[in-house]
DNA sequence: TGTACATCAGTGAACGCGCGTTCACTGATGTAC
DNA sequence: TGTACATCAGTGAACGCGCGTTCACTGATGTAC
């Protein structure tokens, strides 16, 4: 059953797009060639076809998924200048960014299983982070005063790796408490580092 | 070939104790029942005498490494009563820490894998993140000032979000110098937050 | 434009393997007298 | 204290299953004339 060139290159992105979900939300361990497949509509026996092993889409899932992070950081930025760290803040340490692992942020869901991981998929990371704490510094070189004691490249990686520790402790918890206590100190902690 | 009651127990902590660092190494799914107890010195099929399930193992093994966790932080602390975060954070935003994912902080190492399993897992990472709370509590509480703005509670929640995040990331990078500078700029953003 | 055929995206079954779990067995430990 | 026997921690093999990967096959697409 061959497929025109234009559906065939379409069912490819599908199965990055389905993969950078379902890895998110089941860890790179945690799901199947099949249902990685079967989360574009085709089938197993198709893979070998559009990747060479399972890391290769590990590595394409998670570049698709950081970029789509890096994407709806942009879009906060971009829909309120005026304080767009608050934009950031006010989508990120939520109770329903928390609950939803499959479409929420890439480095809490899959840093774990990246650290484990060969360099292709560690490229990814390492472009990925470099593309967020490029939007932090821009956020924090516009508000950057002489009364700052930080430069923005520091703070952007500290505010991040805030960010990205918080959801991911409040993931591990049963209490909803201190679940959200976690996620509201993270936000009071991050407008003390960013750059006033 | 039965075993001394003694022994038996020490083999029961052994199992545990050896759990404790290859599930930080390899994480929940990486590894297998017949390694695990291999790096105590048994056999695979002696295990569902000392376990329920291996879910029941990696809950236990995820209390043990945290408790561990938590009684390096207690000796740093005890060590240099006078700059007590400054004892922690000279531990844990290392290169060394970072590189040593089998004896470091579970919280980094775990924390995705332990944000898709059950409550049993849960309640081991939420007991553990009260006794590291209450830790870094008592050590900004010490210091706490009349200009602090933050709540020592508050306080502890961001440092310890921050420093799981940075080294989290920081192993997720290809790059040594980007890594280094993750931590260093948790450093600097960690005695931003502590109460002066 | 229409026809003949080569290409190849996708299917479904099979491969060997390791997984978590179960179980019959072993033989030293612990207990009863 | 010494002996007879029941207990049970640990072994090793087997269970069914799903894994990542390979492959012969299908049939619509794309190409050549």
């Amino acid at each position: 059953m061959r497929v025109s060139r234009a559906q065939a290159a379409e069912n490819h992105q599908a199965v990055i797009n389905a993969a950078s979900n379902l890895f998110r939300e089941h860890g790179f361990d945690g799901i199947g060639l099949k249902d990685l497949m079967k989360g574009a509509g085709l089938t197993q026996g198709g893979f070998y076809k559009q990747f060479a092993s399972k890391e290769d889409l590990m590595a394409q899932a998670s570049g698709r998924a950081i970029e789509g992070a890096a994407l709806r950081w942009s879009r906060a930025i971009e829909a309120r200048r005026g304080d767009a760290l608050d934009a950031i803040l006010t989508f990120y340490l939520t109770a329903e960014h928390r609950d939803d692992k499959g479409e929420g942020c890439p480095f809490v869901a899959l840093a774990g299983d990246a650290a484990r991981q060969g360099p292709k998929v560690k490229a990814q990371f390492q472009d990925g982070l470099h593309a967020h704490l490029q939007m932090l510094e821009r956020v924090f070189a516009q508000a950057d005063s002489p009364t700052s004691n930080h430069p923005p490249q520091g703070a952007a990686m500290a505010v991040l790796s805030l960010l990205v520790g918080s959801v991911l402790l409040s993931r591990t918890v049963n209490d909803p408490a201190l679940s959200q206590d976690l996620l509201a100190a993270a936000a009071t902690a991050a407008r003390d580092i960013a750059p006033a």
